[in-house]
DNA sequence: ATGAAAGCGCTAACAA
DNA sequence: TTGTTAGCGCTTTCAT
């Protein structure tokens, strides 16, 4: 049995009117007579006809579909992320192609290509070390594009983010100031402007506001996972280090059960703040104090964001910064 | 400043051969002499040419995209089966539109129905209760189907899955051999068929296995929030329950923080044996007991199946059953 | 090995 | 309010 499609010419036919008039009908254009509309939609209905979204993609040069890049989809992070980008999309009648780049500057580069191939009205993206090739293939292509939960350094993208350093230095500065005289950072790749233009530069500004020098044996540059984390344990307390702030919270339940099941008392003898405030921190034992993000509305701000700029709508402000927050649970004294 | 796109006619004109054979280049037909090969690639690399997925797709009615249906992108789970979709499709040179369904009936008609407009070559569909609504789109628009780590009570769907009723069953079994008496049976939704058609179904066996009586006060038919599983923890130790078979992870350690959180020592005093295996299972105190399932490859395989679908290709079995095991940590003794 | 030309299903002027 | 008619950028016979 051959796939038999309806197409509009099929309905045009059956309602006796034209192509231009089922068009219309379908896209809601208000210059049709009710008559006629009613006619055009019973027969829509009797043929059970569905509208080729790829056509109206070639015809009118929009998909209404947008890309999605994002580092890897079972980080709580940046699923939580994207679940704000979805709502929102879905709201405004987009879908999501989503791609996981592993972080990973090639492939990041072939998925955007690919991305562009697909003609997407614009792109989400997560990611921190976003490379000047890739920059080139969002200007020439003319792409809407919006980072989000993540930093370029040079801050020439639109994006929508918290203000890293302040909470960093924030959160240190608390660990400090309760007595902890070395407070390690851990944070996950210093490769990513994250870690080495906001996170760092918060921490080094803790450390000259408390009147501490700067120590690097002190900083780690890792990966987000957890055993990073948990096998970080025992180097982590040489230098006298009593405290640790940590730039993921997979990172940070594993550095915890580490030194937890080694037997060091957390927070007592270790505190321990963490970063993206997602379930981890309310599931280890002790809870995870953190500072917190609006993660749902980082995605959903930045999915907003896209719409106006695909729309081109001017927007106010093209590099938004929501509020964060400090919570302490029991990882702090 | 205008966009200019190039177009698979430029590049004809440039290189002096006919759009023809610029599309078997671009294409890898080997019908085409090295010398004009040559010639029409330095042309496409000169203009920066890059193809227009909508165009092709809608003169060759493949758009190398599918679509995934997913609960929630958040949930461990979902998401390590998406990441193995995700590669595999990758590898196969399709992309994903990612589509949340919260795994409400009515959202997940829609979903499918943007999908079928987007002319998705297929579909990955991950839920537990498949309206006929459902069905009757996916066989009129005669599309490629496979339903991962889901069930649907009568099999007429491609699958890949594990046998959850046989799964239950050794779990529970494994808990009353240990001598509790009462184990209750904590889902998650009874709506879906993978709870009611074979979780029951493998609880009950156990039980009828050990000379135990069904009561139906065991069951709990819950959501799979963690603060489901957290409020649940005194109710669920009323009629001399001590052990716990959970079925989702993020569930489990609710009520298993919940439980300790209450003075209950777990495993010494309640047993606990959840579903998934996900990170969850590992971060938590003590670390949770579970049946293992190969997460990521049942999407990995889900998304095999799927391109042979495709390409109507003959799968000798369309309901693949992944292997599970059952591995012993912290929760039972 | 290459080209000509007819679509794919729809939108968007432009006319009427 | 409705219809006519070019395209959109590509693939795919069918010739040559």
């Amino acid at each position: 049995m051959e796939k038999q499609t309806i197409t509009i010419y099929d309905v045009a036919r059956e309602a006796a009117v034209s192509m231009a008039t089922v068009s219309r009908v379908v896209n809601g254009n208000p210059n049709v007579k009710p008559a006629t509309r009613q006619k055009v939609l019973d027969v829509i209905d009797r043929l059970d006809y569905r509208p080729n979204a790829v056509a109206r993609g070639l015809a009118s040069k929009k998909t209404t579909t947008v890309g999605v890049v994002i580092p890897d989809v079972t980080n709580a992070y940046f699923a939580q992320l994207a679940l704000g980008i979805d709502d929102i999309a879905t709201m405004y009648k987009y879908n999501i192609i989503l791609a996981n780049s592993d972080e990973n500057g090639s492939k990041e580069l072939q998925v955007v290509n690919t991305l562009l191939a697909k003609q997407v009205d614009g792109i989400i993206f997560m990611g921190n070390k976003i490379s000047d090739d890739l920059k080139a293939e969002f200007t020439r292509a003319q792409m809407p594009v919006v980072i989000a939960g993540s930093v370029d350094a040079k801050q020439d993208l639109p994006s929508v983010s918290i203000d890293y350093a302040a909470a960093t230095k924030e959160a240190v500065l608390n660990q400090l100031n309760r007595g902890n005289k070395a407070v390690a950072l851990v944070t996950g790749s210093m490769d990513q402007s994250i870690n080495k233009d906001y996170r760092l530069k918060g921490y080094k500004a803790a450390l000259s506001e408390a009147g501490i020098s700067f120590d690097e044996k002190l900083v780690f540059d890792t990966d987000t996972s957890y055993n990073t984390g948990y096998n970080l344990s025992e180097k982590i307390q040489a230098n006298g280090v009593t405290a640790a702030f940590v730039g993921d919270d997979e990172l940070a339940a594993g550095l915890l059960n580490g030194l937890t099941d080694r037997g060091v008392k957390v927070p007592d003898e270790f505190e321990l703040i963490t970063t993206n405030d997602t379930k981890y921190t309310e599931i280890t034992r002790p809870k995870m104090s953190s500072v917190t993000q609006p993660l749902y509305d980082i995605g959903a701000v930045a999915m907003r964001l896209l719409t106006k700029l695909m729309n081109s709508e001017e927007a106010d402000d093209k590099n938004i910064v929501l509020p964060y927050g400090l919570i302490k649970r029991g990882t702090t004294r």
